[in-house]
DNA sequence: CCGTTCGCCGGGAGCGCTCTCAGGCTCCCG
DNA sequence: CGGGAGCCTGAGAGCGCTCCCGGCGAACGG
């Protein structure tokens, strides 16, 4: 690929479109055509103004652009957690990822926004309401999250990553547009090959119940096993000390539970760390699966962990994609669109 | 706190400056110089000014603003990284982290570039060219990345984090703002801590060598170990796997050591894992340092790595400083702000 | 050969904001 | 009481672009 001889701005101001249509022999507005697209532009003129562009390297202002038609180009993404996940699970870094390769793929821009506390909030409705971005993609909402009542006021069109609390389960909509992965139907396959595995005291660490991908987790389980006794399952927090306090607490209600099934990984690893600490055999004295089947964590476990699958790359990218063609037909009318449900898949490794 | 009313925007349009300067009886320069922090006007009109926003739930365009006075209020990040490191190292999410915060307390949004492969690169210089963003941060140069001469060419502010290959390592400038960490100094640390604990034999893993951080922490390895034998020391590219690998080749080669010194705790966990099934004790045979005090993998390494850590959030956090404050002053003269080494700090735990 | 249609181009308005500049007012000092 | 200094304010230009609309020429049908 030879090298473009790309003209170094030095005289300070960039050139503007003007410049273009001057240099081409052509009006501003044929100029903009053809910068456009070039649609109803004669061949010739379309060359010579494509030559003024390359001669004095124009590049459009963004922000001119923006002011006329009203459109950013941009897409903010909206990440709530406290410190701990984000920094311990690479699900951040790989949604971001999703994201990141489909909207580039569609020239569209991605905003950061972190939300470190709940004050942050009126920051992100004061960004939002400013028109900075066309669209917004929003992680993890708890039950009580005041987002969805922002964007619905400013009137930010918005695809959530996980289903919101207050939203159905059924592919229906609720006014909300949503990309989640299968837990429950996850958590059932997970149940199942426990069962089948002829393990028959099935515990559960279920994450925090104000996460909608745990209590679905935590029906999946209650699905397979009807008459489950609460004492099998305790409440973790996602993470791997979460994990292992649980554990613990099974441990010393149930001493003759037989398999645990972990609402995710990371909480897996910590219940594997217990177990071996209390000298039980995994999977000879109890049989261990994870959900998430997280980069980093359930393949280097010792043992592996069998664990479920859910595409978060695909997931994120869906999410993308979803908003894109919203804003596309959009425009104008308020059209949301129907939300996805993934499937997951069973990765079964040494711990079962 | 009591909840605004936040004003509704059905109407399909946002009100412009002029309805506010028209609902509170002043002109539109007025409403923009309250808008804009209120000095130089007399108290009442601020007062009305005020509420006329209220009311009517004013938001800046920002687009409109930008256009005049030709800063975004943005700042890209561009992160480079082949597949592997980004998804298994919760550096990235740190350093984001760190910035994010920097930023939002500088009311300054954070754009993210993402870089999949050298055909992005393209797309990064229109976009820096655009002029969508007012400065940049970027990371983990490797010696031969296009990206300098990109910024240079379309005259963006830029800091990097960590040392570029280019770039003299003393506080100097070179024309290039940095933040790094003190690697050859850890390294340093590192070697000497092992040699008190005496051991002798000591080896060491480096880091891909075409990044400048791999290279310091060699650095320092050879200033403490002045005449240390080639043989003990092997390249790996900072994945627990390359890790390993590098271990096993240097068991084959020294399988009299007693000591080795990782480039990264990803790199150590790999070394760790071979180490254990050679069924060599850590550190009753071989003494392990690593390199990060990363989150997750150094504290919940089995034994627990002992480590030099690094300040990931604090450098974040030092680059958009620097980057902010070239661009406030800057403003036309184009000063590089100086360079920053920040301090390691070695972190004692069992594996040595 | 003329009228009409259609395709293509240019003029110009206007997006919402900032900022310069000139003018008006007040206030103070002589 | 007059005049100058200083402080506020408003009018207006203009940032760079898109897009409507009017006009002009070519083409085509009658």
């Amino acid at each position: 690929m030879p090298e473009q001889p790309v003209p170094e701005q030095l005289p300070g101001h960039r050139p503007t479109l003007e410049a273009v249509a001057e240099r081409a022999g052509v009006s501003r507005a044929t100029a903009s055509r053809v910068v456009n697209g070039g649609d109803g532009v004669r061949a010739h003129l379309v060359e010579k103004v494509r030559e003024a562009v390359q001669e004095l390297g124009y590049v459009p202002n963004p922000a001119a652009r923006t002011l006329v038609t009203r459109r950013t180009g941009a897409v903010a993404v909206i990440i709530a957690e406290p410190e701990i996940r984000i920094f311990s699970d690479p699900f951040f870094s790989r949604q971001i990822r999703g994201i990141s390769k489909e909207l580039t793929a569609h020239d569209t821009q991605l905003v950061l926004l972190l939300v470190e506390d709940r004050g942050d909030y009126d920051r992100i409705e004061r960004y939002l309401a400013g028109g900075h971005v066309d669209g917004a993609l929003a992680f993890s909402l708890h039950t009580d999250d005041p987002l969805p009542a922002i964007t619905r006021r400013v009137g930010m069109p918005t695809v959530y990553g996980g289903r919101p609390g207050w939203a159905p389960v059924s592919g229906g909509h609720g006014g909300v547009a949503y990309v989640d992965a299968d837990n429950r139907g996850g958590a059932r396959e997970a149940v199942r090959h426990l069962l089948d595995q002829g393990r028959r005291r099935i515990a559960h660490i279920a994450g925090p119940l104000d996460q909608t991908s745990a209590v679905d987790r935590l029906d999946g389980y209650r699905d397979v096993l009807l008459d489950a006794d609460p004492a099998l399952i305790a409440e973790g927090d996602f993470t791997a000390a979460g994990g292992a306090e649980a554990m613990a607490g099974l441990l010393e209600r149930c001493p003759d539970l037989d398999a645990v099934f972990a609402a995710n990984d990371l909480m897996a690893t910590g219940a594997l760390r217990v177990l071996r600490e209390r000298g039980l055999a995994v999977p000879g004295d109890v049989a261990l699966v994870g959900f998430d089947d997280a980069e980093l964590v359930a393949e280097s476990a010792d043992p592996p962990l069998t664990t479920v699958r859910q595409d978060i790359e695909g997931m994120a990218r869906l999410m993308a994609q979803l908003l894109l063609r919203t804003l596309d037909k959009a425009q104008g009318d308020r059209a949301v669109p129907a939300s996805v449900v993934t499937p997951t898949a069973l990765v079964r490794r040494a711990s079962t």
